[in-house]
DNA sequence: AGGGGCATGTAAATGGTTACATGATTAT
DNA sequence: ATAATCATGTAACCATTTACATGCCCCT
């Protein structure tokens, strides 16, 4: 009754996701604004970063929509939200639907597609100091994956998967800034050939 | 005068970046906004996406501001921008100030962390066709790549670059599904231990 | 004459960021 | 007492998306 009809096909949005992320916290246990904030600033940040301010307005809205129930109140006002099952129908439904994923964008590749605007020193200089970042990126992330002691069940399996794409892409990045680097150099010698790439 | 103080230093948001995007593409040469909406649905998509409304805007805002002249109207009241010194300079700024660009989010990453509160078999579906979907993405880079003919002038070279990098990416993506596929294979087996994942 | 592509604009809604603001509780 | 931490909220601004709106030019 409640759930499947109106509730979720009137005034939804598709796109969103911080929704969709409290959502999935939550299911996971019940939470306050104040956890929930504190795993967006550690565990999610590389995945779904949010803001206090976002948060707690997203919170409230998920209430409302019958998403969430703001359980009981305890001390210093604090508020925990549990998850319904009409909450619960929405995240499966969403993580069933991936059709339509806010578009990606990168500053960084737009910089990059870019760099001929910039005097060859400049535009080595960038890729240098992205090499540096994103190496120092990999070793943060080599230490979580070390320092964490990774159960078998499914919360820690997937979150190990996820932290395995975040290992592959800055590992990935810091080869492809090195590559870049050569052929930059290729590039400036004089009597080389020009590689073509394959 | 008019370019070194105020025009920059207010009003301004260095985290913008669809003007730096425009500004940039302009960096190469006069364009209206028609024409740099094609190059926004096609080369540019896969970087930095933008819509028709949004172009037009930011166009307007940045003659306002200074960064490009609103040259010549022609036929159909097309409006030729080109980029100004003060744009140059601004552009030059962005490109070599990369400290806080926008956080990424991923709904991808996003859903695979939470891929816990779905059956088995339905997480299973998704990682299957999230591969699909990256396998098409790679070959449709590989037909980019593939079908154009580089030359070694900055433009070309910088978009062979950033083009290489989204090859990479795909390429990782899709390793990462099949490992992904693997891993929970081992998980199903009974008898099997799990692996420790390096 | 009429259709298709060229060309720009505006309005409403939403998501996200920064900054501001307030109060309660616990530990020193 | 008072500082740190717990805990939530609000207001203003900006970027982005979707939908609506308009008109000109060229070809057949």
């Amino acid at each position: 009754m409640i759930n499947s009809d109106m509730s979720i096909l009137e005034g939804y949005d598709d796109r969103v996701s911080l929704r969709h992320a409290a959502l999935g916290l939550l299911a996971k246990g019940p939470a306050s604004g104040y956890d929930l904030l504190k795993t967006f600033k550690s565990t999610m940040h590389p995945v779904w970063p949010a803001t206090q301010s976002q948060l707690y307005g997203e919170l409230n809205k998920l209430a409302s929509a019958g998403f969430t129930t703001a359980a009981a109140v305890g001390a210093r006002g604090r508020k925990e939200y549990a998850i319904t099952d009409v909450g619960r129908a929405e995240l499966h439904r969403w993580m069933t639907s991936p059709d339509e994923d806010p578009p990606q964008r990168s500053a960084v590749l737009l910089r990059v597609f870019l760099l001929g605007e910039l005097t060859p020193s400049e535009a080595r200089q960038y890729i240098e100091s992205l090499r540096d970042w994103v190496e120092q990126e990999l070793r943060s992330y080599e230490e979580i994956r070390d320092s964490s002691d990774w159960s078998d069940n499914d919360s820690d399996f997937f979150a190990r998967v996820a932290l395995e794409h975040l290992l592959r892409a800055a590992r990935r990045d810091a080869d492809w800034t090195k590559w870049v680097l050569d052929e930059l150099n290729r590039r400036e010698q004089p009597g080389q050939p020009a590689s073509s790439t394959s």
